[in-house]
DNA sequence: TTGAAAGCGCTAACAG
DNA sequence: CTGTTAGCGCTTTCAA
């Protein structure tokens, strides 16, 4: 970069260069036929006042922002990191900028931001959120295009990009089934939560017990563990809502004398590289590829961008990660 | 939001509302002198039409962009969320925006993403990062102000503003002397670890053995405990350089069936919530106050825009937070 | 091969 | 009190 102060225009550029602003226009972005010495000459003035093109005059000449916001609607957290940089990833390729926003579970934040980013003309928005779960759209019939990723929109007309949680959960049942568990404990968060109840369905049929609803943290864990020991239920594996739940758990059944994975296999949820990793075993976990789904959205959102609009809910895999908790 | 398509512009409004361009744009911002009848008449006119001033115009004209670049060298992690979101918010209360940038690490695409912010005339950066550590200017003499928040710039003249670890260190072995501790030992992370070296070096003095380097990991905290105990070393008290570090040290110690913290007073450092809150008893930690990191980097970085710069590192404080791993 | 000029949407200075 | 106009920095016809 350049000590200039303020920034060089393209007339300096051209002044020095000896052109005028349209010939130096042309040299720099390599349009309209020009003499090789003239283009080269341009570029170097260009280089020695260390100019680079003022985006808001493009912008306004081309209509075009080449910047997306992203709205998250309850805090920033440890879901919608991994959307976020996946989406960030995808859209930097597309040498896309990404407004970042954080609503914070407020409305009137939300609306706030929603002007802000229709004053910035973004060329579409992404609205991602900490659970996956449907909200209501942003708003009725937005002049830019709306990709909402992990959380989905009530409208079946919006875009949405989703984790297929229910799916997740058939894995990890059908896993501890293929190492042979029958005799399958759940233990998840709260009985109001999408996810829990989402997933908790997909594997009722296989479980020994009711589900044991709770808070998805590991004293819960750790509560319900104690729980399935002391009202003698006879259990094999225990298939957690959470990778915090399934530490908890795991540690509760250790503390109690039952061998991890021996006598009972863990399956955790998430795959949270801090939890999976300093759990003892570590923990197998189903990963619901946040990133992807980051990446995902962005590449949706980039196609409605383009025209391209793909209306509906885009539900993609989640994976088994195994680890020793289920295997011996 | 209104359901047009393309984008009203002040055109548009003015046409609808019978007035030029130039009445309709003092009537929107509040300028000049209008009857009130024809403010009135122009503001619902644009309310009509969900008119949005293009940002892009107002930037061509003003000159500024009301809007902030932020980028994290390392990837976003634990520590850099917290200190974006308090300068997000300190940011928005002043009507700016955040541009994200995750350079992952990768000094190509930190200056990608460096020239793209200068196309985009933020009025700023705030360069932030994983670890406390200082770095080398982003790129010397910019044309914007820049803020370094909890890294802090090689170069003295840059403005930085980081946590002050050494006394968070001291703060967290004078409350363990408080409570009549006398023989406390120090469990942290990599010896080449800028803020492991700061905080084990601010806290030498008191300590009873040297201190133990490893990694910043729950496996690490366990591992060092068992050492202690192992080598005989008579300890009452472990100040540990993380939250996962005090975990590990924790669960090791009560599983060697030393108490805590009556016979051995633990704590942490980062106070973050997951861990310090499952850990058992709870930990007590030394809390680095990121998000006032952010804000405090935010409002540099105004005033630096505003014409005030105040260049060099600007330490804030570290606090600790007592809770059952320390208090009986 | 290059230059001149119009115009993107907005604001502000100046006329009327 | 309201309208006209110039100009922010850039790209893009259209002429020369």
């Amino acid at each position: 970069m350049r000590k200039t102060d303020r920034l060089a225009t393209i007339r300096d550029v051209a002044a020095l260069a000896g052109v005028s602003v349209g010939t130096a226009s042309k040299a720099l972005n390599g349009r309209g036929t020009l003499r090789a010495e003239t283009r080269e000459r341009v570029r170097e003035a260009a280089d020695r006042l260390g100019f680079e093109a003022n985006a808001a005059a493009r912008t306004l000449k081309a209509g075009r922002t080449y910047t997306v916001g992203m709205i998250t609607t309850d805090s920033i957290g440890r879901f919608s990191i991994p959307l976020m940089l996946g989406a960030e990833d995808a859209l930097g390729a597309g040498q896309m900028s990404v407004l970042l926003c954080d609503a914070r579970d407020d409305p009137i934040r939300e609306q706030y931001y929603l002007r802000t980013l229709l004053t910035r003309r973004v060329d579409g928005i992404i609205v991602t959120g900490r659970r996956a779960q449907a909200r209501a759209p942003l708003a009725p019939d937005l002049p830019v295009p709306v990709v909402y990723a992990f959380i989905s929109s009530t409208d079946p007309g919006d875009c949405s990009v989703i984790p297929d949680e229910a799916g997740g959960a058939a894995k990890a049942v059908e896993h501890l089934q293929a190492i042979g568990r029958r005799r399958i404990a759940h233990v998840t968060g709260p009985e109001h939560h999408e996810s829990a109840i989402g997933r908790a369905a997909a594997v009722a049929d296989s479980l020994v017990r009711p589900p044991l609803y709770g808070e998805w943290s590991e004293a819960w864990g750790r509560q319900a563990a104690a729980l399935l020991l002391a009202d003698g239920t006879d259990f094999d594996a225990v298939f957690a809502g959470s990778d915090q739940i399934a530490r908890g758990v795991v540690d509760t059944l250790r503390g109690a004398g039952r061998r991890v994975p021996e006598d009972v296999a863990v399956i955790g949820f998430d795959n949270w590289d801090v939890m999976v990793s300093a759990s003892q075993p570590p923990l197998s976990s189903v990963d619901m590829d946040l990133d992807g789904l980051g990446r995902s959205a962005a590449n949706l959102l980039l196609a409605a961008i383009n025209g391209e609009p793909a209306p509906g809910r885009h539900v993609r895999p989640c994976r088994l990660v195994l680890r020793g908790s289920t295997s011996i």
